[in-house]
RNA sequence: UCCCCCUUAGUGUAACGGUUAGCACAUAACUCUCUGAAAGUUACGGUCGUGGUUCGAAUCCACGAGGGGGAACCA
């Protein structure tokens, strides 16, 4: 990866510096540990350049390990995507791809280990009574009357759970800690729980599955994590997850960290109403351009580049934060203002007849494919008599500051001549159809000419144009924060947020373009092309418009 | 009602007892421009409150206020 910006320092980092200098760690060790019931998102993006931006820093290694302790939940479907999104994203984890349920042997043996130790107890308990006895946030809870079951019947039990003599909900296996605890997780937790199922990595080998809590922290002993990276609705497990390395007495512990999970204006983060969104058709899928997930980022037309920018703009705090979107956008801006081919493509046209040109020749104009970089050189757009323009870069009484065509005004083509209009022409409802201008051939584009006019606007050759379909995005909520709204955050979802126009014309050049090729529209925005561009009909997707402080000066 | 965590400009972050409290985004104005883009310049704007410790407090302490989290055989 090309990266050499640094990416700025947070509490993290700070703790992992004092590690080090301490000679705790000498060696650096992450893990991403998504579970793979979904699919990732802008969030986890932040999480991912977090751990693998720390292991690149620091010379260290990022796992990537499947939390996939309930096989009800989980699917092969979510490990591929989940895979291919981290991949995209720009990190590696060489050969460290892990699974909680590779560990799953050793986990059990790490639950006798705890039997014999008086640190664990089969409890035959319903999960009603469990809940019963859990006690209250004020009230302490109650120990069980299979609490105090001698180590040779809980070996039993918990082997007779195992080797699948007792069905879904019979025994769960519990660590003995403190019933009357301020912390719930503490009080007895679950360990085990028989459920007969089959799991997508281990298929039907076990009938008892490791909940998180006991699973998590010693995936991460097994692997050698030293400094294990989470989201704040952890941090109260985490004496639990140090509970548990000092019952089996483990040395060179992992250290938990918490930090705030990102939440971006105008959207949604979590997965249920991201699944309830793709679900009832609200969208068109996870990869719809506008779900933040890193799939419909994708396909939106962000870069992996502008997404790594952006988490390390958005930085790495434990406090619950609301970050703007528009610094997302600013990133993909960026990234591709530096990369992208500037081209000309109206979206809403209007034709304009260029009444002293002749209308059998065609000019081949040059232009730059992009200003900000030399070394992508320049191409030939062909020019003639009729053209289309943008229909908002004319206004028949123009606007006080507006300095584009007006009748009698001239402005200029970019990359061609600057054209005077002479003539507004409309249909019997009023409506203006189309435009007659003359144009001036001492300004041909390049020439030297000295003549300069404020406006400059773009265009393309009726006659040479492609027509395509663009689809313009909006954001897919109102307010800035459905999630914490009264009301149902469907009752939020933007109406506009999708705006699809059929009948646009682009230069030829574009023709050739293929899925995932990203442009700058000049004057609109950036834009690519999406995979359901076919032979007959290119589709784009606006990734992001221009920042635009016309439509300001206009409100005034 | 009990426990834990958090609180710096509009937003996101920096400061590690000593700086005019920094940076980015956003906002506004100007310059420049064959993209009303980009770029450049400038402006705007902040330590939750009250006490205390100290020569000195955003930073340490206490209390208060506000926000978040916590009782799944979920992760």
């Amino acid at each position: 990866m090309e990266e050499n910006k640094s990416t700025p320092s947070n509490f993290i980092r700070e703790i992992i510096d004092e590690d080090l200098k301490s000679k705790k760690h000498s060696l650096i060790h992450t893990r991403f540990p998504p579970e793979p019931n979904g699919y990732l998102h802008i969030g986890h993006a932040k999480s991912i350049c977090l751990n693998f931006g720390i292991a690149r820093d620091y010379n260290g290694m990022c796992n990537l390990r499947f939390d996939d302790t309930n096989p009800v939940k989980e699917d092969i479907e979510y490990v591929e995507s989940i895979e291919e999104d981290v991949r995209w994203l720009g990190f590696d984890w060489d050969d460290r791809m892990f699974y909680a349920s590779d560990y799953f042997d050793r986990l059990y043996e790490f639950a006798v280990q705890l039997i014999k130790d008086d640190n664990a107890y089969v409890d035959s308990s319903t999960s009603q009574e469990l809940r019963e006895m859990k006690g209250t946030l004020t009230e302490a809870g109650a120990l069980s009357p299979y609490r105090n079951r001698s180590v040779e019947e809980n070996l039993e039990l918990f082997t007779g759970m195992k080797e699948g003599k007792y069905e879904d909900g019979a025994h769960v296996l519990r660590a003995k800690i403190d019933m009357a605890s301020t912390n719930m997780h503490m009080r007895d937790p679950v360990i085990y729980r028989i459920k007969k199922a089959t799991h997508h990595n281990t298929g039907d080998k076990w009938c008892i599955y490791p909940m998180y809590d006991y699973a998590h922290p010693l995936s991460d002993w097994i692997e050698g994590i030293t400094h294990s990276l989470c989201t704040l609705e952890f941090e109260i497990h985490r004496p639990l997850y140090d509970w548990f390395l000092d019952a089996l007495k483990l040395k060179n512990r992992p250290r938990q960290i918490e930090f705030a999970r990102l939440n971006l204006t105008y959207t949604v983060m979590s997965k249920r109403k991201l699944l309830e969104l793709v679900q009832e058709g609200l969208v068109s899928g996870w990869d719809d351009p506008r779900m933040p997930t890193i799939c419909g980022l994708r396909r939106r037309g962000y870069t992996p580049e502008s997404i790594r920018n952006f988490a390390d703009r958005v930085g790495v705090a434990k406090r619950d934060a609301m970050t703007d979107v528009a610094l997302l956008e600013h990133s993909v801006r960026e990234d591709l203002n530096k990369h992208a081919m500037r081209v000309m493509a109206v979206l809403r046209p209007l034709k304009v007849v260029i009444t002293n040109y002749p209308d059998d020749k065609t000019e081949e104009m040059e232009t730059t494919n992009n200003p900000e970089d030399e070394t992508m050189g320049t191409r030939k757009i062909p020019f003639s008599n009729v053209i289309y323009i943008e229909r908002e870069d004319f206004q028949e009484v123009p606007h006080k500051k507006f300095h584009r065509l007006s009748p009698g005004n001239e402005v200029r083509l970019k990359s061609a001549y600057i054209i005077k209009c002479t003539e507004v022409i409309k249909d019997d409802k009023g409506e203006i159809t189309e435009l007659h201008c003359t144009y001036d051939p001492e300004t041909k584009s390049g020439s030297g000419s000295m003549r300069s006019v404020k406006g400059t606007i773009h265009w393309v050759s009726a006659k040479h144009a492609v027509k395509a379909e663009v689809r313009l995005y909006d954001r897919l909520f109102v307010t800035e924060d459905p999630a914490s709204d009264d009301k149902d955050f469907r009752e939020l979802l933007n109406p506009h947020s999708l705006d699809i126009l059929k009948e646009c014309y682009i230069e030829p050049e574009l023709s050739k373009a293929k899925t995932g090729d990203k442009f700058q529209f000049i004057r609109t925005g950036y834009f690519c092309v999406d995979p359901l561009s076919n032979d007959e009909m290119l589709v784009f997707n606006r990734t992001v418009a221009l920042k635009d402080s016309w439509t300001k000066i206009d409100k005034k």
